[in-house]
RNA sequence: UGCCCGAUAGUAUAAUGGUAGUACGACUGUUUUUGGUGCAGUUUGUCUUGGUUCGAAUCCAGGUCGGGCAACCA
């Protein structure tokens, strides 16, 4: 029996539901607005919102919140369908809220027989004076006296395209001097001569977020509509309008979104940073986006653990990046095949090894029994790491010097004898002698070594590219940083690197994560070729030689 | 200075009137044919002032600090 884990606030509020009888089982609704690339953030609201479906035994639907046809595109559909499903989740329902404009139609005409909405012809300007401010209360019209067949009238004459853009709106008739700002004769309805990638040029009038929102909900029945923080303010309209049109009482709660250090998590900052060229595309392996998470190499299961792990609460939220790259690791470590790369390279000599080539074998992966294991091709001349050789040691290095031993990974255990240098002073070449009776898993020399190195056969090596990539922005909290966001991209966030790669990764599943060793896991890119193979780092391996070479 | 939300280690998150715990990070040590992994350990916390109570992180009141609200965006 494992132990139980504590609920977050909102799976309290359902399993009491729930326990109270309220409702005989959920529903819930991941409702994004396909105007953009989905993000860490929404992965977030993803599994909160089909995890609460899955632990009380309910349901989620999709719903595309597609009430602004300016902003909105059916590639962000298939974009977000493509991200859910990858993600591991399924919807029982594939909703859009403009399947529910005729009906929302109706419910804004039965607002207007019952006196609780009018049309105004006032400018966006005059509209937002007379709202007042959050302490000045607001100033009414003469529209608002509207009689309701004027407004019926009118209303119907919007929808038949009479009028342009901004001429008109429909407003709900509330309350002017409410303290709550959303309260105050809020909009519900516009004109926007816009093709809708769905409805296409059959509406010239949308109905705005609050007034679309909470009856989508409604129609579909969700019992728990969960948003986040900034919708606060406008549960009171929901609530206010499912109440006047008697409709299936859906219920709003709210949770704080998503933040992580060195990164932004804004659809707005995400568009300007692909629009602007600092990144390539959505799907950039640096981008916080589902879709470039992917393609760098996360996992699904390592980015449903981490939204496990960030909990769900209403305090402003600001969590490590390292959680993240904690939980990827996490999961690579027992499923990646390891492989080895070297990637800038000197050449190791073995003077003694008068053999052409030898086959040696090296295990998948050490955490896995099962794993099995590859041939690696062993030769006379290997690559191994420049960083591997010192040419005067530090007390705490073990790896290769003068005079030093190490073990050749799943090969032998080799000493320096000497080594070239070029006329810049730039080690070329690392000799060395192989102890025969050393060789992995047949040990019988007695030598022992602290340090082992990941080499490649020269002659049997394949070039690869490597896409080592560093975080996207060099200071923590991008919401708190003076100025401009884009003052502080990471100009080194990407370094390509040409490297030498063992024979068997031309071989292997193309989906496949590895783990390049002593280096980090990797993950082939779909631009890669079979002969120009391209390898996405999705996260290093934690260093602790490098910490030890900071103090 | 109108209304709303919030405040527990560096970062998150539990404790639901009864021993302030967990994870990540940081630091030690240990194991290791990856300076990876594993294992063991150390470190740091209830915003503040009152009140209620045998007992308060929790309930109440005041204060402080942080965030949100005045798009024909969602």
């Amino acid at each position: 029996m494992s132990e139980e884990k504590s609920l977050n606030f909102i799976e309290e509020i359902v399993a009491a539901d729930l326990a109270a009888g309220k409702h005989k089982s959920i529903l819930t609704r991941f409702p994004p607005e396909p105007n953009g690339y989905l993000h860490i953030g929404h992965a977030k609201s993803i599994c909160l919102n089909f995890g609460l479906a899955q632990k009380f035994n309910g349901a989620t639907n999709l719903r595309f919140d597609d009430t602004n046809p300016e902003k909105e595109e059916t590639e962000y559909v298939e974009s977000i369908k493509a991200d859910v499903q990858w993600l591991g989740f399924n919807w029982v329902k594939e909703c859009y809220a403009s399947d529910y404009f005729d009906q929302l139609y109706a419910f804004a005409l039965e607002l207007i027989d019952k006196g609780l909405a009018y049309v105004d012809d006032s400018t966006a300007e005059e509209i937002a004076q007379q709202k007042g401010t959050p302490t000045v209360p607001g100033t009414g019209n003469d529209y608002r006296n509207r009689s309701v067949e004027e407004n019926r009238t009118l209303f119907e004459a919007m929808k038949a395209g009479k009028y342009k853009d901004g001429e008109k709106v429909l407003r709900a008739k509330i309350d002017l001097a409410n303290p709550n700002m959303h309260m105050r004769d809020p909009l519900l309805y516009r004109i926007k001569t816009a093709h809708h990638h769905r409805t296409g040029d059959k509406w010239c009038i949308y109905p705005m977020y609050d007034f679309a929102h909470g009856q989508s909900d409604s129609i579909e029945n969700i019992t728990h509509s969960v948003c986040t923080l900034e919708f606060i303010p406008h549960r009171a309209l929901y609530d206010w309008c499912i109440e006047q049109l008697g409709i299936f009482p859906s219920k709003q709660y709210e949770f704080a979104r998503l933040n992580m250090t060195y990164t932004v998590m804004s659809k707005r900052k995400l568009l300007q940073l692909v629009q602007e060229g600092h990144v390539q595309s959505w799907d950039d392996p640096r981008m916080p986006t589902i879709s470039g998470m992917r393609r760098r190499g996360y996992t699904p299961e390592s980015i449903r653990d981490f939204c496990d792990r960030i909990g769900i609460a209403k305090r402003e939220n600001i969590i490590d990046f390292s959680l993240l790259e904690f939980c990827v690791r996490e999961h690579l470590n027992k499923i990646a095949l390891r492989r080895m790369v070297v990637a800038n390279p000197i050449k190791l000599v073995i003077t003694n090894y008068e053999q052409a080539e030898e086959v040696l074998h090296s295990e998948n992966n050490p955490e896995d029994e099962n794993g099995g294991a590859r041939a690696v091709p062993f030769s006379k001349e290997l690559w191994i790491e420049r960083e591997d050789f010192m040419e005067e040691p530090t007390k705490k290095y073990f790896r290769l010097g003068p005079g030093l031993s190490v073990r050749l990974k799943s090969a032998y255990i080799v000493t320096c004898d000497s080594f070239d240098k070029d006329a810049d002073g730039n080690i070329t070449t690392v000799y060395v002698t192989y102890h025969p009776n050393s060789k992995s898993g047949s040990d019988t020399s007695g030598i022992h070594v602290k340090g082992t190195l990941h080499w490649v056969s020269a002659k049997h090596a394949v070039k690869v590219t490597l896409k080592e990539y560093d975080r996207l922005f060099n200071v923590e909290d991008l919401n708190t940083a003076e100025g401009d966001f884009k003052d502080y991209i990471n100009p080194n966030s990407l370094n390509t690197v040409e490297a030498y790669a063992e024979p068997s990764l031309v071989n292997d599943h193309s989906d496949a994560r590895f783990q390049f060793l002593r280096k980090g896991y990797f993950y082939r890119d779909p631009a890669s070729t079979s002969n120009n193979l391209v390898f996405n780092r999705t996260v290093t391996l934690k260093d602790a030689w490098a910490k030890e070479q900071k103090k």
